[in-house]
DNA sequence: CTTGACCTTTTACTATGGTACAGGGTTTAT
DNA sequence: ATAAACCCTGTACCATAGTAAAAGGTCAAG
């Protein structure tokens, strides 16, 4: 099957702006065109695009995503030093959760401070935090 | 104590443009001036930026702490729905926890499929992402 | 054969969170 | 008294990740 950028774009959940920013980013190659220059995609774009959108979703730039890339492209420029680029996101992962677990038990706090399950006036979580 | 912008900045670990940027987005107040107009802060604002980043390195953006800081302010406008706010952010919070350990469970197994430490040219795993 | 829906490029704009610079004024130290 | 170091405002710029609009070309249906 062949798409014109309307139909990548829905079959993908993105803006058909976002197709041609991508490209403008290399993350997806140049298409081949119809005689009049409209872009032509295979379904192996809307797996790729789909890579790039769920691994955005979980917490990688555009340009982690790219060096993932790599490794479908079988790149040997992108795949270079990639235990090292999976290492450095492994600890930054692992200190991220580390801090959202310490925001978690601060907002359960924060919840419990809530006379009315609405407001809040004063909370000694906040201002504790706020004193240092 | 009182402090003038650079020493308050020197203080909190920031720029001194990143003070000025937090004046127009109203995280601070409009501070006094000397007759010459320069700023002039107390130890106050020390603790306010200071807050500010701590909670913005936790994953906060800046209109969320603008909200929290809505408790330390006593400010109706903003403590109004606070129970419905710091909800949402701890399901966002706990989703991103779950996201997060994914993708450390996802690195560790791409990190043990580099041969050589260094490089990857091919990866099971991105190919199954790939594939769905 | 015209209308509407699609496509093209280029450029500008959005939000977030700053940073930098230009062109001034002030304060401090020598 | 003059230079360095600081301050001011305003504007422009950076990255990230898009979105929108302008001005035009293409294509299918009625």
């Amino acid at each position: 099957m062949s798409y014109r950028i309307s139909e990548l774009a829905a079959k993908c959940g993105v803006n058909k702006e976002t197709i041609r920013y991508y490209e403008r980013k290399h993350l997806i190659q140049e298409p081949n065109r119809t005689k009049a220059g409209y872009r032509i995609y295979s379904d192996d774009v809307v797996k790729r695009v789909r890579f790039i959108k769920r691994m955005q979703d979980l917490g990688f730039l555009l340009q982690e995503v790219d060096k993932l890339l790599g490794v479908v492209d079988k790149d040997d420029n992108r795949c270079q030093d990639m235990f090292k680029f999976v290492s450095k996101k492994e600890r930054e992962v692992q200190q991220q959760i580390q801090d959202l677990k310490r925001v978690e038990q601060m907002l359960n706090d924060l919840k419990e401070r809530c006379p009315d399950e609405k407001t809040l006036h004063e909370c000694p979580i906040i201002e504790t935090l706020f004193d240092e």
